[in-house]
DNA sequence: ATTATCTATAGATCTATAGATAATGC
DNA sequence: ATTATCTATAGATCTATAGATAATGC
């Protein structure tokens, strides 16, 4: 939360209301979201996110200094919602054996709901100014340290097999990136699988059962 | 090969000697993919492209309609070499146990060799238009469809644990994913894996070695 | 007076094409 | 005559800002 606040103040702004910076903002985000989703970032204009957000484009450029600002703003809060959902599971979950089984399920649930939002900074992170970009890339990184944290803790806890550090760091990414792939290659698994089904054999994959007989 | 040639004839041109377009149309995506590496679709301009494939923008709507037609001629000449890579491997390719393991290891060589392409293709399909973006993904299956190959083969004659259909092709496509992870997430993984550290690592999890003791 | 918002537009592009020119083959 | 190539530009945008106006608080 603090850190979020942090994060916007890092963009310049004309406007002296920090309040009404952090609303306005809100619904520049919001606007732009949905628009970006549509019809990507480089077919939407300034002027259809100042219209949506309910505001002039005059108006919108006192808030943000330019297209790539919203960008970040996007990204930014796309990844804060998807820590949240991932965090906020995380501290629900039981110890033990079933921990990683059940982050796994509710982060690629968080990635089912977001599906969109997930693809769309997979898309657009590249047209981010190379200072932002290394922030969203940072927020990516953080969300799969979630998922190093829990394994650690598994493995020391003697409930999971012997990993060492970087065997731990690079299925932590695995996870990470098994959920993205659910929203990148939607357009087929949607076909094949429910989510439900796609949770259950992906943790199955993940835990290594696939070369044991399930019984 | 045969493929590869059909492909460019359903793009229309004003040029009525064959060979011609072959050879012009290759120049085009030489030119563009470098460009739309450097610089992204959208901020290359059709003159750029013109200028660095050796002629006029006059020339280059001669060859092509829009300049969406040059970004499907990049993704399409991009998958048909991956294949090209994957399917020669393949076929190189000892029978038996070891077999996943080494189309793995070409496979990933391949992502590795072609980090920027494959990266081009994550950013830049959404830029295209429908019916070309299908062509694209179509291609991305038809690729995994060499990984469920392999695996069914496997799995038939024994030297492998006993999975269904779904899992087989599920596990086919995390294979695809996790290569092209390579790629996307190369501004991470490199600075702590080689790319042999990788296929190692990756190896192991996918063949669910990650949950036995190694001795 | 100060802060927030709006309208109108400068200035800079960029794609795609029309029409002119050069090269090739009958 | 036919085919390929080039130059010059029409036409359409789009971002970002300058300067005017409205709203708020002293």
């Amino acid at each position: 939360m603090a850190r979020q606040t942090d994060k916007i103040k890092e963009i310049p702004t004309q406007i002296k209301n920090p309040e009404l910076v952090k609303r306005r903002r809100r619904q520049i985000v919001d606007a732009a979201v949905q628009l970006f989703i549509e019809k990507g970032f480089h077919k939407t204009t300034t002027r259809q996110i100042a219209k949506a957000a309910g505001f002039s484009i005059g108006s919108l450029y006192e808030y943000v200094a330019s297209k790539e600002d919203v960008l970040y703003l996007v990204c930014d809060a796309i990844h804060a919602e998807v820590e949240r959902g991932v965090a906020e599971a995380l501290s629900r979950t039981t110890r033990g054996r079933e921990a990683l089984a059940e982050v796994i399920r509710e982060y690629f649930l968080v990635c089912h709901r977001m599906c969109d939002h997930i693809l769309l900074i997979y898309q657009e992170t590249q047209s981010l100014p190379p200072q932002w970009r290394s922030k969203v890339l940072e927020n990516e990184i953080r969300i799969t340290g979630i998922f190093v944290k829990a394994l650690a803790r598994l493995v020391e806890s003697g409930n999971f097999p012997y990993m060492d550090d970087r065997s731990i760091e690079l299925v932590a990414h695995n996870i990470s990136v098994l959920g993205h792939m659910w929203t990148f290659r939607r357009w087929f698994l949607a076909r094949h699988y429910s989510i439900e089904d796609y949770i259950e054999l992906q943790t199955d994959f993940i835990l290594g059962l696939s070369t044991r007989k399930k019984d």
